[in-house]
DNA sequence: GATGAATGAGCTTTCATTCAT
DNA sequence: TATGAATGAAAGCTCATTCAT
């Protein structure tokens, strides 16, 4: 994430505008028509511009894709750190619960990260880009850990591990639409193992 | 009305053999490029074959998707009755074990399996198909239940729901490589879940 | 993820002589391989450009089969007021000689009106293109109906419809060679109609 | 049209049956997709047998079609010939109307003939099939204006040939569905020319 | 003779990416 | 720097025809 320090206003902002809205139209486009249905000429037209003004901004599909992830990741963030620090107890709960709403609402997010996981091609992600994720996600990961230890639980780590991962899970199977076939509700689901687990 | 001049290349072969050739080069191929990455030609090279010769067997692509996961199913499904079937107590344990360790043995099955989740296209898999899917899927839920409930534990549905969605959450992250990065066991961590979910 | 590396191949051209050549090249295709055996492959060598070049300014092959055709009915729509508005006495006659001269001097339209015979697809042409040719149609007969009337002529519309439905048979055993098998001359047969109907 | 004689009741006839079966089954095939949309496969498909099967009876798909056309003619010539036959008076009537009654009716046999001489290919008509096609069509036009001659009309070929030309022009009207689009009916026309034609 | 698996070029269409303007 | 026409490979799929069995 860099920072924009906008000069004056006559140049640099709109610049920093355009990038915003082709990422912007990515997600969109993204959302409607999944990851490999999006094509770089609909996200170009979505953002009102042309393919080369968006190859000018980002060097291919994949860093369109992994720009997306990482504000993903870093809203998550922020969101994280909100939820906890107003938090007025259990603030492992707090933070646990928030990862998992914050993908339940937001299912493409979720698709995107554990696409670019799997790769977007034989050659896998960009050294520099894998390890930017996996700074975010670490950054998330210690946040509730953090958060589970203020509330006074042992083995902090482990908790913040497998409470991820019950979240992942149910998020797999409610977006694949296998909970309601099993007859399960997301949100109960989780608030139950929250119960159990947290105790 | 085009004419084509066949040459002889590869030979005719056992009808079942070449069956399961393009089989095996399928599940190759969709494990190496994802569902969307395989293309027909590719997979009918690793079969050593035409694409001619993969539709006279398989009706497209589709198809040869759900040859694939009907068979992993059902080869789960038989392990599932095996182990249930075979524990000495704690069946349910064993169960939800037994589902976790084909998975964590098979990222390929797995992989397969959640694919569904960026759909093979809009509107999803054939009715029929997802029909057929779905029954596989409730077997095993129902087989895993009902361990759980001659265990004599209550709520067994939910606790069926909530085990197998913490393995997938977990055999997600880690075929993700995620688990290694927040320093985690796939198998020691199911484990813990399971000494704590089935009490 | 397919990656392509475009390589200078035919320069980019004005944008309307591009789409007037490869208009061309298609009633060229259309003309000598039918509605069915064109292809959108041969289409672009003949314009000298890619499949993409003309993808990229037509849907698709029924939309070039449109263009023509409508292009067709319109050039004749306006040879026929024309004709019908100079002519000096026998309105009706001008009129359905037009009709009958503009296919005898044009068998490739005349064709790519009789391919929608074979209707390219079962359930024939996109609605929308359908109508649009019909209005086209519709506009012609309703021409040649007014010159019969203006005449003095009685059944004006019957005898519009048996004049084109002449001009048609005529047409099509002259372009099939049937015709001359059978000795005859399609303007002499055509004038002999004329004299034994307009009377 | 070779006339068979069949030998005795054990080999000859289960030959001649399994030819008459490919024949039926590609009409019906033509009929059902269209000429393009038949396939060979399918045509063996329905006839009950393979494509193997149905190349060692036919050179290829043309030869397909031109037997169901030569048949198509000689059928058409046995109806025309009992028409005249057996009319009391207007025999030129009767046997123009048989002409279009017979197509009327047989919307594929008309196809049949027009696609045909379009040619199915680059390199047109084999030369004897040709020959053979021209042959049986003359039949049809001498019988036509030898019942006209029979009915003491003057210039009796000329009336065959535009007869003929009428009818061939309202058929292909009435199956491109023009003839509905100008609120005309086939039938009525077809009737009313005749009146008009041959006083 | 019959079989039908196999061929492989063909089809229409899409798309990431480039580069002359 | 922006444009967007052009590229051309690749996709899923079909099909007339052959030929080993």
């Amino acid at each position: 994430m860099t920072e924009q320090t906008p000069v004056s206003g006559t140049q640099a902002l709109p610049e920093d505008r355009r990038r915003r809205e082709i990422l912007a139209a990515a997600r969109r486009v993204f959302e409607e028509r999944g990851l490999d249905g999006a094509s770089m000429r609909l996200i170009a037209r979505q953002a009102g511009c042309t393919t080369g003004a968006v190859y000018s901004r980002f060097t291919g599909k994949e860093e369109l894709y992994a720009e997306i992830l990482t504000a993903s990741l870093s809203r998550l963030q922020q969101e994280l750190d909100r939820a906890v620090r107003t938090a007025d107890g259990g603030r492992g709960r707090v933070g646990l619960h928030c990862f998992f709403r914050y993908y339940l609402e937001r299912p493409t997010e979720l698709a995107l990260g554990l696409y670019l996981y799997q790769g977007p091609g034989p050659g896998g992600l960009t050294p520099t880009l894998d390890r930017q994720l996996n700074a975010a996600l670490l950054e998330i990961y210690r946040t509730i850990t953090q958060a589970l230890a203020d509330d006074g639980l042992d083995r902090p780590r482990s908790r913040a591990t497998a409470g991820m991962a019950h979240a992942v899970g149910l998020l797999v199977l409610h977006q694949t639409r296998r909970l309601k076939l099993l007859n399960a509700d997301a949100d109960r689901q989780m608030d139950a193992y929250l119960d159990m687990a947290l105790r």
